[in-house]
DNA sequence: ACAAATATTTAGTTTTGTCTAAAAATTTAT
DNA sequence: ATAAATTTTTAGACAAAACTAAATATTTGT
């Protein structure tokens, strides 16, 4: 595959959400930043392929093999996410742009040491998940800490009260967006949590817990 | 810079011996793999960006510009060699094709915390300089261990005697080509080295020594 | 149901990087 | 010094991936 047609198939992985919703041609050219009648010369393409299924004027489908191209593409991505992050120490929202050129690189076996180098990780600093190299994972959802029960563990990625004070707290306990976050214990008494981050123990209150989202995989 | 530019600006750097010579239309094509009208043209598209000199019939040479885009592009590819060996535990001799695609990638900021993460090395798995972010670099010679002086440090980059013995000994001391390899001291008294590998003290023969070239960096 | 609005495709160009075949310049050999 | 051999360039084409403008399908609103 080219550069491009991996770019293709991996926009229509994105927006048809896996394979459950044909896509249109405008929706592509809207997010490949490109015009409808590029899309319409690619798709008759991929189709040749059999990397799609396109029907004139109804929209495109992945075919299986295009569905695993997509989610080859995919685990790349996030795998050199997580390298940039955890290796390279970039900040969780630095490193998409380099991923997206790095993910078109070809090597089955810079991508099987690469996992293994990383500890075979499960999401990446967003929180999404990284099919596996046959192409299976697991859906991810967003929850607030105190939603979650113990043994939980996930990736940062928002704040519900953006407030000064609780940005400041964040800040002072060496706390980021894109950190690992696992929930060891609850106290009953007062609602407050246990929680590991950064491979460090400490103690949050049920107010911090109610405001921190956690991107945590679906138990299927 | 496209990527076909910059494999040709590689291509013109490497047979030029850096800026020595100019470099001929049909060594750049045998070099590439591709015909010598597609080298003229674009020498021509180079010379445009002012890239390199050309003038028709008279060969190329880079410009100072092209010099150290040249450098740059060398610096990537031998950095990520570095980290495919060093990080990844691919052997010396599988990095480069991988190598060629990764060199390709635009981030400064990746190339730099590259560096800083693999502790700024000055050489390659194949005992070549990696030019700094500035484009200078040592030249590197290939020597026999006996003909160095003590506190050299290089890169073990062939055998002269490549007997059964000699390599069954190699492997059994697990020295592999493509690994650092410091003199520590020698003895005047029969001619054996001792020496740092893979972190490991040992002491080895003259004839070993005198066995194994290395590669390692002129000092001027 | 039909006209208007929107979405999609077709047709014809462009750019990049390649190619082949032929022409021109340079080098080599006698 | 000049013919032959070699190297290099030019001219014209092609494939990939994009574009514009025009044509055609589909959907929407009344």
């Amino acid at each position: 595959m080219t550069l491009s047609e991996e770019d293709y198939i991996k926009a229509i992985y994105h927006l048809g959400k896996g394979m459950e919703q044909a896509v249109s041609t405008n929706s592509i050219a809207e997010q490949m930043d490109t015009k409808p009648s590029s899309v319409t010369d690619m798709l008759k393409k991929l189709s040749e392929k059999d990397l799609v299924f396109y029907k004139k004027y109804k929209g495109v489908l992945l075919t299986e093999t295009g569905r695993l191209s997509a989610l080859s593409i995919i685990r790349k991505h996030r795998l050199w996410e997580v390298f940039l992050v955890d290796k390279l120490d970039f900040a969780w929202d630095e490193v998409h742009e380099v991923a997206e050129q790095l993910e078109h690189i070809k090597s089955e076996k810079l991508i099987d040491k690469l996992d293994a180098y990383l500890g075979n990780p499960k999401v990446d600093p967003h929180g999404d998940p990284i099919p596996s190299k046959d192409g299976e994972f697991k859906k991810s959802v967003k929850r607030l800490v105190t939603e979650l029960p113990i043994g939980s563990q996930g990736i940062c990625v928002g704040v519900n009260d953006s407030s000064v004070a609780f940005l400041k707290f964040l800040d002072k306990n060496n706390i980021s967006l894109g950190d690992t976050l696992e929930i060891l214990d609850k106290e009953d008494f007062d609602g407050s949590l246990s929680i590991r981050i950064k491979g460090k123990e400490m103690r949050i209150s049920e107010q911090i817990g109610s405001n921190l989202f956690l991107e945590v995989l679906e138990k299927d």
